[in-house]
DNA sequence: TAAGTGATCTCT
DNA sequence: GAGATCACTTAA
């Protein structure tokens, strides 16, 4: 889901302007055992999105500054979820939610038109092969040198 | 390399 | 309720 991710358009609507923005790097979150991933720890109010529908957007505040955008991955209750790092034109992920206005008013909310924040295929790529690359992810060496070292960052 | 900043989590 | 930590950014 991560790899999909990457070369579709993040869109957001803010009154009646559109903003576009192709995802060019993500981590992925997966599972229990995920000693990287929030929900390792068990469910609890920050991470209870991780554990519901897809396609809803996880937005949580972290080093008393900064909003990170997940999306969530997998079935109910499987707690799995896909960081968006960069796009293109903004790398990092606090600069994306600082320059998009995302923040906690999109926890918990589907990736929907409704909601002024979505994912859309991009056409311009329908026909291209992406040339995607992998890493560790970053920012998580707490997570012991199994986790840490899981390849599931991957970028354009 | 380190400061900034505050919510969240763990432990008492 | 206290203390530590943190899926980061910026300025030096």
């Amino acid at each position: 889901m991560a790899r999909e991710l990457l070369g579709k358009y993040l869109v957001r609507r803010r009154g009646k302007k559109l903003e576009r923005f192709m995802i060019t790097e993500v981590e992925a979150y997966d599972g229990f055992k995920d000693k990287a991933s929030h929900a390792s720890r068990g469910l609890t109010k920050r991470n209870a999105p991780m554990f519901g529908k897809a396609g809803v957007w996880y937005v949580y505040f972290t080093y008393g500054m900064h909003w990170m955008l997940n999306i969530v991955t997998g079935p109910e209750d499987y707690p799995a979820a896909v960081l968006i790092r960069g796009t293109e034109g903004i790398s990092g992920p606090a600069r994306i939610t600082k320059y998009l206005k995302i923040d906690k008013k999109f926890n918990n909310k589907s990736a929907t038109p409704k909601t002024g924040l979505w994912v859309e295929s991009n056409p311009r790529f329908r026909n291209l092969k992406l040339e995607i690359k992998n890493s560790p992810r970053i920012g998580v060496s707490y997570a012991g040198s199994v986790w840490s070292k899981k390849p599931w960052r991957f970028f354009i």
